[in-house]
RNA sequence: GGCCCGGUGGUCAAGCGGUUAAGACACCGCCCUUUCACGGCGGUAACACGGGUUCGAUUCCCGUCCGGGUCACCA
């Protein structure tokens, strides 16, 4: 029988959701639960120098608001806890020195200054670690403990040869042994490094798929190495493509805090639609079948396949995000709009007493993301001022004269207009167009220049008249006619 | 610099030896229209280069070039 997948998300907690964990993260649970499995959730704390207070949480808040429901972790058990490595701190050691006794490893006794000294000496910035303590002879590496002398303990990796693995997406990658380091397993201070901790939990938590960024398929070999020196299974791997960002000079690399916006918590406060950010994000190294775009997360578990995971990595472009995003806010009911929009539209109206639902509705179908709405709409509260000559349009045929004489035609019209709502105005001023003799774009333009001071407005001139109310509306085109005359 | 990985329009991308080389975003034009947006229609635009292999290469192999990643007591 097949062994049950079993992913996991290894965040370190550094107080903030990057783009491209959140991506890694959501490929894991694709691949856990499109393969009917479990998604794990375990906290990488072993750098105690990067402790960020409510970085935990914050892990937590993302995921749930990504929708991406795990299975073990932290906040909810499991039976192979504790999911946070500081809490296992004591297994790491007994590993390590499992692998001393196995000769896979060995206690290091350098100084931090040694090792600086070694990159230095030479010029060589490259250069690693000269194996120094390697071969330290068991009495010395004895006295060396007993003396208390700080240490941290190695990998002992083979020094000829080549480490070969099967990546899922990659395919077999080889990489020449003596090009590895004898990498730190045990730090100095008692805990582990990243690359130890990995596998042990990896294994202990019988993590069938390690899934992650293809900035670590050059160290992969490491750890097959420790995995072989344990006598333990190696899993799968799963490489995926790095997500870039665009650099003012236009070239691109790995998306960083400087390419702008890239935490989840950004993009959210940048009025980004967590389904938008999810859809985008999944199609960053990966595409479905067909040609459908546009995927709820449910459809995508049902869609993933590893098979077209892309190996090319893909640069992050904020114009394609936003049209998710406004297809999304699109689809959206206008109860849910309203609730996401209310903060924004009453920031935008100030303390006026506008009609939200009608401003919402006319929102919704124009934007793009939320935090735009106060811009949009802050002809609302405040009358711009305006030039004249945005009352010139070619194309709705209208000019300073005939906007004048339609200003005041309007303007007694709706002055004697009883119910003001969409359907009577809207009946008025097309029926006075009529009257006129003008096409329906020379009442119209002259009007919404009137009331909105904009040449460009999100709704027309009768949703503003609408929204604007009586009072307030022929104020605006009674100023206007006296601007024109 | 060593090693690893990649290279289809500006961006995301299909393609898997024979195609008029899809689609989406962006951009441009037209239509719709009450400005904008939405929607509809149309358009510009790509296989990095050089060698092979083959009847035939975007597709397979090699080299070059370009891009990225990695070389921490960070993860």
């Amino acid at each position: 029988m097949e062994k049950k997948v079993r992913t996991r998300f290894a965040p370190s907690p550094t107080g903030f959701m990057h783009i491209g964990n959140l991506r890694t993260a959501l490929f894991e649970y694709l691949i856990a639960k499109s393969g009917g499995g479990d998604f794990v959730l375990r906290i990488e704390d072993t750098d105690q120098n990067r402790y960020v207070e409510g970085a935990e949480e914050l892990i937590y808040k993302s995921l749930k608001i990504a929708g991406l429901k795990h299975d073990e972790g932290p906040d909810i058990g499991g039976k192979f806890g504790p999911y946070v490595q500081s809490l296992r701190r004591e297994r790491y050691m007994e590993y390590a020195k499992e692998l001393i006794d196995k000769g896979k490893a060995y206690y290091c006794f350098c100084s931090k200054e040694r090792l600086e000294s070694l990159k230095t000496e030479n010029g060589n910035e490259f250069g690693g670690y000269d194996r120094h303590c390697r071969n330290l002879k068991n009495e010395e590496v004895k006295k060396n403990l007993s003396q208390g002398l700080p240490f941290v303990i190695r990998q002992k990796m083979p020094l000829g040869g080549v480490t070969t693995f099967e990546d899922e997406v990659f395919g077999e990658v080889t990489v020449e042994n003596k090009e590895l380091e004898d990498q730190i397993l045990v730090k100095a201070d008692g805990y582990p490094t990243y690359n130890f901790a990995n596998v042990i939990d990896d294994h202990e938590m019988q993590i069938t798929d390690i899934v992650r960024g293809c900035e670590y398929l050059s160290s992969t070999p490491k750890y097959n190495l420790l995995y072989e020196a344990f006598g333990w299974e190696i899993p799968r791997y799963i490489h995926l493509p790095l997500i870039m960002g665009k650099n003012p000079d236009g070239t691109v690399s790995k998306l960083s805090k400087r390419h702008g916006a890239v935490s989840f918590e950004d993009l959210l406060n940048d009025g980004y639609l967590p389904e938008a950010v999810i859809n985008y994000i999944v199609l960053l190294g990966w595409c479905p079948e067909g040609n459908r775009e546009l995927f709820s997360l449910e459809e995508l578990v049902k869609e993933f396949s590893i098979k077209r995971i892309s190996k090319s990595p893909a640069v992050f472009d904020y114009d394609k995000l936003d049209w998710f995003n406004g297809e999304y806010i699109r689809k959206e009911s206008t109860q849910d709009f309203i609730k996401h929009a209310e903060n924004y539209i009453r920031q935008g109206i100030g303390d006026k007493n506008f009609d939200i639902k009608k401003i919402a509705s006319v929102l919704q179908q124009r934007l793009v993301k939320f935090t735009q709405i106060p811009d949009m709409i802050s002809f609302l509260p405040d009358l711009p001022e305006y030039d004249k000559d945005l009352f010139i349009n070619k194309k709705s045929k209208t000019n300073l004269e005939n906007s004048l004489s339609v200003l005041k035609e309007a303007k007694t019209a709706l002055e004697n207009l009883d119910k003001w709502d969409f359907e009577s105005i809207h009946d008025l001023i097309l029926g006075l167009a009529k009257k006129m003799g003008v096409k329906n774009g020379t009442m119209m333009w002259p009007v919404r220049i009137a009331v909105s001071g904009q040449q460009t407005t999100p709704g027309g001139a009768i949703e503003i008249l609408d929204i604007l109310g009586k009072d307030e509306s022929i104020k605006r085109i009674s100023y206007a006619i006296e601007k024109l005359s």
